[in-house]
DNA sequence: CTGATGACTATAG
DNA sequence: CCTATAGCCATCA
């Protein structure tokens, strides 16, 4: 079906660990969906709503929450994450400290035997 | 059908 | 740091 996409995006999202980020491109690229950066985001605001999805660890390019400022869902977005331990400066995370390496997950949990 | 919008991104100046 | 431009594409008016 035409939600496809949705789901390959939900379950890449499902893989970032917690304390780690991924940016909108990296999930679509992930996810074998090219550039449709756009599409993450289309994605996690179709996500219903006591999903376990992990729709927090998903930030822009520039390590900033996406979401409109000052809204209960960028609030809760950035509560969440420094829970994790992810650290905000000047409103932004370090993306080359917290983002997310899946290359570095198979590399110590192994590609898939889990 | 057209045109605008948006939880985006890369590049150029 | 900023703005502008181009690419992307589902969704809405």
């Amino acid at each position: 079906m035409a939600n496809d996409a949705r789901d390959k995006i939900w379950r890449t999202v499902g893989r970032i660990p917690p304390g780690a980020v991924a940016t909108y491109g990296q999930v679509a690229k992930e996810s074998g969906l090219g550039r449709r950066a756009r599409m993450v985001g289309r994605a996690l605001r179709a996500l219903p709503k006591g999903s376990d999805v992990p729709w927090h660890r998903v930030v822009n390019a520039r390590g900033e929450i996406s979401l409109p400022a000052g809204s209960d869902s960028a609030r809760e977005q950035r509560n969440r994450l420094q829970e994790e331990g992810v650290e905000f400066r000047g409103g932004r995370i370090d993306l080359a400290r917290f983002r997310w390496r899946p290359n570095l997950d198979e590399l110590l949990w192994g590609p898939a035997d889990g």
